[in-house]
DNA sequence: ATAATAAAGTCAGAGAAAGTCAAAGGTGAT
DNA sequence: ATCACCTTTGACTTTCTCTGACTTTATTAT
């Protein structure tokens, strides 16, 4: 059941692809496009176009004002990863873990096996042994440690 | 005389069976259609569709929230794997991870790149926030939960 | 300069869906 | 009749999405 976000989301996807990496969207035409309040775009924006993600926005209000959204470069796989391994610090929630991991999948750095094997790793259910207030910790050792293989 | 929930079991394995091993669905919907409180959902799910079982869960909340339910596949000659998962048992050492981690890599049942994801997640450097006392019980869980996760 | 207009940003509240947990209710074996 | 185990229920919580009123910033016209 796709809700409303998650098409503006494949749409700017799109878009982005098409453009090679870089998109600039006027926010009330594509509200008006999707018949939706323009905030409805900030909310895409935040929640699925975040630094986490992997993507920059730059915006200029108004005459003439739009958003640039750009997706981080991945010419340099080994680049990208380690950067995510470094900005992944001693914790990381299951949430945030699993964005993590959709984001370097999304950009083909790893596989759809990949992916899933990651994800396995680090959800509750494999950590269900380990204390509350040290698994978000583990989930950080574990995470870094299978992207450091990757790359190496 | 069965139970509702060994109906509404029925029901989603019957599910799952017609769309080839992975069902979503709306745990309110359902609900409604038994005529039975939501959680009622929950407690299904827990006890008949958990990973002992065979079965993977995932959700999602809010609008346009889910529940997805994947089976293991039966079609794939993976039946060494559920093996060894089964011989698994609560704890499992590094070394004896390893090995079978390499047999089932040796079989061909998973690629190199999978092999060493697997070990990468559960080697004693993943591990080092977890108290020794406590990490051949992580260890099963995580290795169990990943090729659980290879066979779905 | 100033005013009007044309954007985008913020934020809190309403709504939509799933999760949790403990208490109450059945059922079957001894 | 009791105990242990499974099932059912519902109140409360958490997470995610959508909306609209209000604010801020930039450009254009007077």
């Amino acid at each position: 059941m796709a809700r409303l976000s998650d098409i503006i989301e494949d749409f700017i996807k799109e878009m982005i692809d098409e453009t090679d990496g870089q998109v600039e969207i006027q926010r009330n035409e594509l509200a008006g496009y999707f018949n939706c309040v323009p905030s409805q775009i900030n909310y895409v924006i935040a929640t699925r176009f975040n630094s986490e993600r992997g993507y920059f926005v730059e915006s200029k209000r108004g005459g003439g004002g739009h958003i640039t959204i750009s997706r981080m470069s991945t010419d340099k796989p080994y680049d990208y990863i380690m950067h995510i391994i470094l900005s992944i610090g001693d914790e990381i929630s299951k949430h945030s873990a699993d964005i993590n991991i959709d984001n370097v999948a999304d950009l083909e750095l790893i596989s759809e096996e990949e992916k899933n094997l990651l994800k396995a790793a680090i959800n509750d259910n494999s950590l269900k042994s380990v204390p509350v207030f040290l698994r978000d910790k583990v989930r950080a050792d574990i995470l870094k440690n299978m992207l450091m293989k990757i790359i190496i």
